[in-house]
DNA sequence: CGATTCCCCTGATAGC
DNA sequence: TGCTATCAGGGGAATC
């Protein structure tokens, strides 16, 4: 499932390979409802438009326009996934869209679940509406071990449920909580305002290592996730605790349990991770 | 405000 | 073999 690794993963390859390119045109075969608000829209907005730049915030996959304002915004949600094709290539069984480029080159959206979506942000106020929703960025400076904390320190809430709420902190989702919670010892349904000092530096350390060793092996391929050249992200060697359980905690050998937090599975050591 | 449930989807897996 | 039930999950909406 692409979390933030994964988009940032995504983003800087199609900086590398898309930026400055044109858009020709997008087909869409069998699920309309990913193209929003309507496939019309969506064509009109981005047919004949040049690529300026791809950004990303928390989850989402921003491509902007070079027409003064328009930006696409990609949801990869759990099973989508954003490949590089050239227009020879054949389309894939799950794939639902294809962007096509003035080289040749084209974008394939496929998604076996159908959760994902592309959607059209006509201005920079829109855009700016979308984004204020979320919380801060986890690799930027703007994240401080001080702003953590006074985050956790107003909710009764469970920690994990907490750090995979976009409205608090951005790009965190179901792998990356596990491993970062399992990394600073913390159980999953402690009360996010009881945290010690030590556990929210603790957290705020591994969420940060995490996410970039994360980023450093491309993603985790759990699931679909693949790269936009179609290969798996290598972080799911460096994983601890997500879906290994009844396998041995790396740390002490305790068998990792799994249940369900938030409607979640998760992941972690009864050992070592204590409330 | 928070907790819970449903919903959107379909491949994989288990049970019969 | 082939049917059916269950599960996985990001995030939005509805309900209490």
């Amino acid at each position: 499932m692409p979390e933030l690794p994964e988009v940032e993963t995504i983003r800087r390859d199609l900086n590398k390979e898309l930026k400055g390119r044109k858009i020709l045109k997008l087909k869409f075969y069998d699920w309309a409802k990913m193209l929003k608000p309507d496939p019309e829209t969506v064509k009109k907005a981005i047919e004949g438009k040049k690529i300026k730049e791809f950004d990303r915030r928390a989850k989402l996959l921003l491509m902007h326009l070079g027409d003064h304002g328009t930006t696409i915004v990609f949801h990869l949600k759990l099973t989508g996934q954003l490949l590089l094709k050239k227009n020879t290539d054949p389309k894939d069984r799950f794939n639902h869209v294809i962007i096509q480029l003035d080289n040749g080159d084209e974008l394939h959206f496929n998604d076996l679940r159908k959760f994902g979506y592309i959607k059209v942000i006509k201005d920079k106020e829109e855009l700016k509406k979308l984004l204020s929703d979320f919380g801060p960025e986890p690799l930027t400076k703007e994240f401080t071990v001080e702003v953590f904390k006074k985050i956790l320190k107003k909710t009764s809430r469970n920690i994990k449920t907490v750090i995979m709420d976009q409205a608090k902190i951005s790009g965190v989702g179901n792998i990356y909580a596990d491993e970062a919670l399992w990394r600073a010892k913390i159980h999953p349904e402690k009360t996010a305002e009881k945290l010690t000092e030590k556990e929210i530096q603790d957290l705020f350390d591994a969420l940060l290592f995490v996410l970039k060793q994360g980023i450093e092996d491309r993603g985790t391929s759990v699931d679909s996730y693949l790269d936009v050249y179609a290969d798996e992200g290598k972080h799911k060697k460096n994983l601890k605790v997500f879906r290994l359980d009844k396998e041995p905690c790396p740390r002490c050998k305790t068998i990792i349990k799994k249940i369900r937090v938030g409607g979640r599975g998760t992941h972690y050591c009864p050992a070592c991770q204590v409330k």
